[in-house]
DNA sequence: CTATTTCGTCATGGCACTTTACAAATTAGT
DNA sequence: ACTAATTTGTAAAGTGCCATGACGAAATAG
């Protein structure tokens, strides 16, 4: 039948990491918790039935998750049907929480996500962040995870660890913001100026939006191309479930794909980059409208009035985000393509010039476009639920502290 | 007994497989062949300390290793050091084979490795496949391939599975080619046509190619692009050691990103697709060739001769290229360009300009454009290493029937 | 020639899941 | 209403796998 050939799993050669029965068991936490958290309140036994393991194991797993306060035991299901009814588990309420937190160019945010996926907290402020230093900046945010922070411990919740977006490049596995030219920052580490308490991590807002849009968006697929543009245009690849980061962490540049290669030339270096046609400044230059303050606002006003020129200009935009899309489409053949960030906003005036170029140069076999019900939430919630989802895919690191 | 394991590793939601102490046992039983394999002889202590388990645990899984003749005991190392000199451990040269087999436009392959990745065995048949229906082609491929199998069994290894490269698009996950267009085939399911004995794995041929290049290239990273060019021109994307393959198995289809978005219309039913500007035919055409035998090579030998037209030619396929690179480069961020097949032979004329459209578009974010030293055996060789390595991979899978 | 180091193995023990058995709680059937 | 059937959760015994600690074997160092 099917051959089990190909699975491959880690790439090459050498020296993984040894297998132990400590971390069989942390990882069969890891699915109880998992199993849980995505289909609801279930028994023990349903639970064993679902990942495969005996009632009896799951019964010792579930122990120690209820110790842990990871899982709480909701008491007998309604029956229905025939047999001994279970006793319902549910991810706790009360357990740990993930704080997410978001640097914009105009405002700062913070929230705190709890295992269920539920919203506990949230802080938003508004302030011009564009050009201004780091350390104000940074002082004002750790400022509002602290405020956060003690609001969810006065709930009886504690924070597990804290994800900050940033509109910039972030090398891989560090803490450092390489560029945010949106922010004028350069190599900016930002574990020096925030809380250490917390486990940190830093990633770029495009890549947290693309995990929410995964985790929290409807009928989200596990392997989908997620392009968002706030100033610049960027995009994020999810495959089989994962983000793809790249060797450097740099994946997803999409605002430099070539889209006419003798247009404009751009600051990268190159000449008729997406970034030319479908970046934010291009766009309303092309619409004929002043950089303003809310200008994602700006335009989508100007284009339900009718505006003409608006609405040229963004068909024009729409039309080198189809280019752009073709290319990235063969190349990865993903299962959707989600717009999100100020794209979703748009995206009415933007999708029918789209959706042409990229129909029509991929001869039928184009992928749906979809919009993302998340609007501008997306980098936050994601940032927030990355942590609570570490909790779930370790969940002995945190109930060893519990 | 070979477990149809679905071995998804996905990061998400809900129920993965279950851990139990046979699949640690066999994890571990892979990580000492993956191990042996990969750093040559080594002691049972050696293994030990690399993979992180105890000298005991070790021995236990080297005694079953060696009992199913998958690994051999070389006897004493050479000392050298102080302390009892360990036994070295070797892969068995008379275990299990992987047979690779490849059909081309112009010829058919087959070729057997043992699980140190020494070829055993190869056969290469000169054919015009262009156009020939499937039948007789599988006839033909199939004999070679029972005439691989027999003089490996006369040598006392015994195939483990067949990998077949061919130059078409393969649904994800089946023995189907949908369509190759350069043999004329549409839909045809290999399984029915080859030996049944054996585990099948039908891929695309520059799939094949990029694992090959993995394997065997020297100083391939884990996360490369690898572009190959026959007639059409693909792409293989390997992150984190991994072929990245698309929803449908379709991934990789790099011929039609789009370069010129106005220029020539192109069968897919786009416009100014890279393939109008790089491939074979619109190679030949602007070099003013004829369509011939082993175009390649004639390629080759006239821009080695100083021809002019062809070194244009090639020039306007190298920036094309370019190009197209750049909007990977930028969207993939991968440690590493490779250039394979008919590409890695005209490496010569292509580079220059390729890459000063790579580097002048990249502003010095370039990454290296290497040329493959495999030549055109790459999809064989992957096809053949892919079978062995799917037995490293799982011993225990392979070992209960030996 | 002895002390030291390292290797491979054995016996013992602990840990994680399975098997088997059983009591508890519900529905189905008479 | 009462019994049979079914399902749940738990407890006790069993199995498999790796860790620990001890030992003899085989080399080097002094």
């Amino acid at each position: 039948m099917t051959a089990p050939l190909h699975e491959q799993r880690s790439g090459t050669s050498g020296a993984r990491l040894p297998d132990t029965q400590q971390g069989m068991r942390r990882r069969n936490l890891s699915r109880v918790m998992h199993t849980v958290a995505a289909h609801g309140p279930l028994s023990r036994a349903a639970v064993a039935s679902r990942i495969g393991l005996t009632r009896a194991a799951v019964s010792t797993l579930v122990d120690e998750l209820i110790r842990s306060e990871l899982l709480d035991e909701l008491g007998p299901e309604r029956p229905g049907r025939v047999g001994r009814p279970g006793s319902a588990l549910a991810v706790s309420a009360r357990g740990p929480v993930g704080i997410g937190a978001e640097v914009g160019v105009d405002h700062l945010a913070v929230c705190a996500v709890d295992l269920r996926g539920e919203t506990r907290a949230r802080v938003i402020q508004q302030v011009g962040n564009r050009g201004r230093s780091p350390e104000p900046v940074l002082r004002e945010l750790a400022a509002l995870v602290q405020r956060v922070c003690a609001e969810v411990r006065s709930a009886g919740l504690s924070p597990a660890g804290l994800a900050v977006a940033v509109p910039g490049l972030v090398a891989r596995d560090t803490h450092s913001v390489v560029r945010a030219p949106n922010l004028g920052w350069h190599d900016i580490d930002l574990g020096s100026h925030l809380p250490s308490e917390l486990p940190l991590t830093v990633d770029n807002e495009a890549n947290f939006g693309a995990l929410a849009e995964l985790w929290l968006g409807e009928g989200t697929p596990e392997h989908f191309l997620h392009v968002s543009a706030e100033i610049g245009v960027g995009a994020a690849l999810v495959v089989d479930g994962r983000l793809l980061r790249g060797a450097h962490g740099f994946a997803g540049e999409f605002g430099h794909m070539p889209v006419w290669p003798g247009g404009p030339s751009c600051p990268c270096g190159g000449r008729g980059c997406l970034e030319q046609y479908a970046g934010e400044e291009a766009v309303l230059r092309a619409a004929g409208l002043e950089p303003g303050e809310d200008r994602v606002g700006l335009l989508a006003e100007r284009a339900a009035a009718g505006d003409k020129a608006v609405r040229r200009a963004l068909r024009g935009a729409g039309a080198a985000l189809g280019i752009a899309l073709t290319g990235a489409v063969n190349l990865l053949d993903p299962q959707a393509v989600v717009l999100g960030g100020a794209l979703s906003r748009l995206a009415p005036w933007l999708l029918p010039s789209l959706e042409r170029e990229l129909a029509g140069r991929t001869a039928g076999r184009a992928r749906g476009v979809t919009v993302s019900g998340l609007g501008s939430d997306g980098p936050l919630l994601g940032a927030a639920h990355s942590v609570a989802r570490a909790v779930l895919d370790d969940p002995a690191g945190v109930g060893a502290a519990g």
